[in-house]
DNA sequence: GTTAGCACTCTGTTAGACCGAGTGCCAAAG
DNA sequence: CTTTGGCACTCGGTCTAACAGAGTGCTAAC
């Protein structure tokens, strides 16, 4: 997909074509572009140049008589090169500050995330919740639940509990799980979540008949316990119904392919790791995501990271028809916003 | 709204009509009816007790040359003395069962009991939170967690957990928070959370000064936290999207107004309140439910208990035209067997 | 009470006419 | 060589008329 070289001219053109086009979301003609664009060119011109751009395959038309709308590589060219984004109002950027609540649960707060994207952009917004993989244990716990059951709770760096049940060969007491609990305490708060898990995995093998019973049981509860919080692979979603609102997804057909895409979880995280990876505001525009469901769509997304360290990645869906200049900005700064509430250090 | 006396016939013919427009959504004519009830009458002679109907307001055509289609009216009588409801297969209430995993926690399980309900009726699942009131507090414990931060671990009746970060005066040590959660074990343990609430309201009023500062702290953090977990008069909706693929709802006005309900979650909520007192399963048809809406759509509801006692409703929310003889014994049976899935007994 | 017959009503579809918007192309002007 | 005005053409949307199909209400006969 090479980027086709195009005028001077022909880029003013494409980018008042297409900011018209976000606007009003009818193909726009000679006539209107001749007008809205600051060239002082006839119609007749602009048709010139617009039958090269739909060489070129940046714009098409719906019909012969239509006028002209951008294509998936028009868009491309308008994001990459033409845009030109507002920065966000500072007394903005306050309110969302204000809006996250720095001292909630993690999971929380990435509920509120997600609700602010979509609140403040009018579309679905999303928010894949953090990697726990370099979170520090801070203390494990276990409290006996009736037979054969103990309750587990993992607290993780501040701001993230989790609860799991256990189920265990035998009862046991309080206070032998109070044991229990002290020491794995002592061997592993303040590591990494990672760590702890291969340590663990290490020392169940090699010393397996030295331990004595306890010890050996309190690593096997707590290698049950990092086992289901590890796989916290998933993300919250916002503001769906937002999207009912526009002309061009509300068919029932299409409406209903992106709901089920929603629920297929694997596909959407997919689709979001692709940007963990990218410093900054990335953008998928229609096809470009590689799901059909989302054809009609574009996904905008930002890395959230806490001292460096990506932890996530959050975002805004809505149709490919979007007000890009504003909606980069309003991700980009939720990204830094959210990567500075994470912040331990605070 | 007294119940029209109609004969046994214009019974069986409303009936069948009913029971034809649920299966074809389309007005149905006198002489599909005619063919379609067992009575061997004449399209004519329908006609004229279907003008009886409409009469009553049990039936109405949507204009002059259409068949008929029952009203609410209609519905009701239908779902009341008409309809013949299928008993479930004990396979099917097998299948359910084991699809609802007794050894969770309760909010998992609740989020499973709505899936299964919208995954089996293809429709929209509603499950309430079940009341706390007279659930047990089985355990309190406190963890430090940071500067001023305490975590407070509420474990109620065996299958839920609850955290809540409460914000203290002063900072307390593992082993102060040790020595009050002990205290609130010994004195409030097995209590159902109700009382312990009210005792210690009474406690920390009685004994302002003569108690020591431990006990006093412990008792308004006591306070905090139960307050938090008091409020908890929520719901948990699962398969909003399979109301999509109705044709009838399917219109983005009517989807988006539908979804605007499920976010104003107290509506919802006093709809299902309505249906606690009720024994076994309850119908709202249309405008009965009193939210507009709501109109195109019935509520299916049926309040779940353990021991006898109510503690939550679910249901299923569709089209006014639903398979309600099926929908019906599956609302039934899932209350039931959330009921027994609950049963701390088990 | 039931039925057949018939006029009537309403919807949905189809076809034709027309308007407006916009294009493509050509030839002339700059 | 670029720009422009002009003009024929194309296509979607709207309106109308015509028509078929489904179903009703009414009346008169059984």
């Amino acid at each position: 997909m090479s980027v086709p070289e195009i005028s001077e001219r022909a880029q003013q053109l494409l980018k008042a074509l297409t900011e018209r086009y976000i606007r009003e979301g009818q193909p726009v003609g000679s006539r209107t572009l001749a007008r809205d664009a600051g060239l002082s060119l006839s119609p007749a011109t602009i048709r010139n140049v617009m039958a090269d751009l739909e060489e070129l395959g940046l714009v098409s038309s719906p019909h012969t008589s239509a006028g002209r709308m951008p294509t998936v590589q028009g868009y491309r060219m308008f994001v990459d090169t033409l845009l030109t984004v507002q920065p966000l109002e500072t007394q903005i950027v306050e309110e969302m500050k204000s809006t996250l609540d720095t001292d909630t649960l993690t999971e929380k707060l990435m509920g509120s995330a997600s609700e602010l994207l979509s609140d403040v952009t009018r579309m679905a917004g999303i928010v894949s919740l953090p990697r726990r993989q370099h979170a520090a244990l801070q203390r494990v716990e276990f409290l006996p639940l009736s037979e054969r059951k103990v309750l587990a709770i993992l607290v993780i760096s501040n701001k993230e509990v989790q609860n799991s049940i256990i189920d265990t060969e035998r009862d046991y007491s309080a206070s032998e799980l109070q044991q229990v609990s002290s020491y794995l305490n002592e061997q592993f708060a303040g590591r990494e979540l990672s760590e702890v898990r291969a340590r663990l995995l290490a020392e169940l093998r090699e010393t397996r008949e030295s331990l004595d019973r306890m010890m050996q049981s309190a690593l096997e509860m707590a290698d049950q316990v990092l086992g289901s919080a590890e796989q916290g692979d998933d993300y919250v979603l916002a503001g769906q119904t937002n999207l009912l609102d526009f002309e061009e997804l509300s068919n029932a057909e299409t409406m209903r392919h992106l709901f089920e895409a929603f629920n297929e979880k694997s596909h959407i995280l997919k689709l979001l790791d692709q940007s963990v990876q990218s410093e900054g505001v990335q953008i998928f525009i229609g096809e470009e995501s590689g799901y059909k469901m989302l054809d009609e769509c574009s996904v905008v997304t930002a890395p959230y990271a806490v001292d460096g360290q990506v932890l996530g990645v959050l975002g805004v869906i809505g149709p490919t028809r979007m007000a890009y200049e504003r909606v980069i900005p309003i991700v980009d700064a939720t990204a830094r916003i959210l990567g500075a509430a994470l912040n331990p250090g605070k």
